[in-house]
DNA sequence: CCAAAAACAAACCAATCGGTCTTTTTTAAA
DNA sequence: TTTAAAAAAGACCGATTGGTTTGTTTTTGG
């Protein structure tokens, strides 16, 4: 790894940490040279601006996201467990976020739906790949016969990512997690109840 | 009426939908001179700062959408009436926002939780009176003999919140209503299969 | 209708914004 | 170890930031 990657990959993490706690407009470049130790010439040598930055960020944020979220899946083979290792993983979400200022998904989204196209269709390609991700283990239940073939996979995936990141915003708006762990709690139920044969 | 109170007024509900859309640290003082018509100093002889203007916009906003809700809530006598007026005025929420930029709670709570104490707590007592507002349909219906005696109000309310807003994010993410859609027929699902007795 | 008060416009302020450019330092291959 | 190239520092840029101040206009109660 060259130090021009070094350095890339220092700004990119950093950045990463500001824009998820501040948001875009609320992070300027003094912040990222405070908290990377660089200057202006140091950072704009490795990024045309503002904008580029944020982008990789956000894409390094969701890409370590989905890093974790699929070792925690791979382990198991039965796709109850699977659904249940997302869900576990996500319980310990708040007291250690992997990127601070809770999910990047989650601010992003909010920011950028009214004000930033790019940043907008980037946080669709993750949402598109966290609900296949999700739908794809439930799909994998049906065939494998440990979920009812009538599931309809999408309808459930949409579901589960739509009550995490719900919970998510209630719980970081109250500082407690409680409200999160219900909606976790619910999408156990759902899988007993509705998924299971 | 006074001068006065109608320009405070015209400043808070045109900064409501600036804010709403653009965020707090992404709208500028231009942006709520440009939409209201006034300069800086008419603006600044009613405010002290941005920030309060923020925080009455934020509120302003709030208490529109309680009102909305509480319109759609009150013909209603039956607890099942009651949540479905709730569900069926947030399915045409995404087409015909009361505050432009989607729903306030969630764009707030999202941009403040990490940056700013006073709007955020302002969130805190929005999602409180939210919470609440559905908790206490719950617990009527109970008491009316129309819901499970051993429901968990508490639980219901948070459930219902969470799902909302969840769907509402990752709706605005993709600008198609149907994610929303899918977590308000969630809700109705849950209404019939674990309220009703 | 008039005068005091309130509301507003417009010029002004220092500080900060994102971004550029030149110079110095560091890296890395010969 | 030398040297060319790459990386980073730091001064600099115009524009914009939130906010103030000083006049001028408008409102409003007597």
């Amino acid at each position: 790894m060259s130090k021009a990657e070094r350095t890339r990959q220092l700004i990119i993490e950093k950045s990463a940490h500001l824009f998820n706690q501040k948001g875009y407009a609320g992070t300027s470049m003094q912040d990222i040279m405070a908290s990377t130790g660089l200057t202006k010439g140091g950072i704009y040598g490795h990024f045309e601006s503002k904008e580029e930055i944020a982008l990789q960020a956000f894409e390094y944020a969701a890409a370590h996201l989905l890093q974790l979220l699929s070792d925690n899946i791979t382990p198991h083979t039965s796709a109850t467990k699977k659904l249940e290792a997302i869900i576990s993983f996500y319980k310990t979400y708040l007291y250690a976020p992997p990127i601070q200022g809770g999910c990047p998904v989650l601010n992003t989204s909010v920011e950028a739906d009214d004000t930033n196209p790019l940043l907008r269709a980037s946080v669709v390609r993750v949402l598109n790949k966290l609900h296949k991700s999700v739908a794809n283990i439930v799909r994998q239940g049906v065939a494998q016969g440990e979920f009812k073939a009538d599931t309809d996979a999408e309808r459930f995936s949409i579901l589960f990512v739509s009550i995490i990141e719900g919970g998510m915003m209630v719980s970081k708006a109250y500082g407690e997690a409680k409200y999160l762990h219900t909606g976790l709690q619910h999408l156990k139920q759902l899988i007993e109840q509705e998924l299971k044969v």
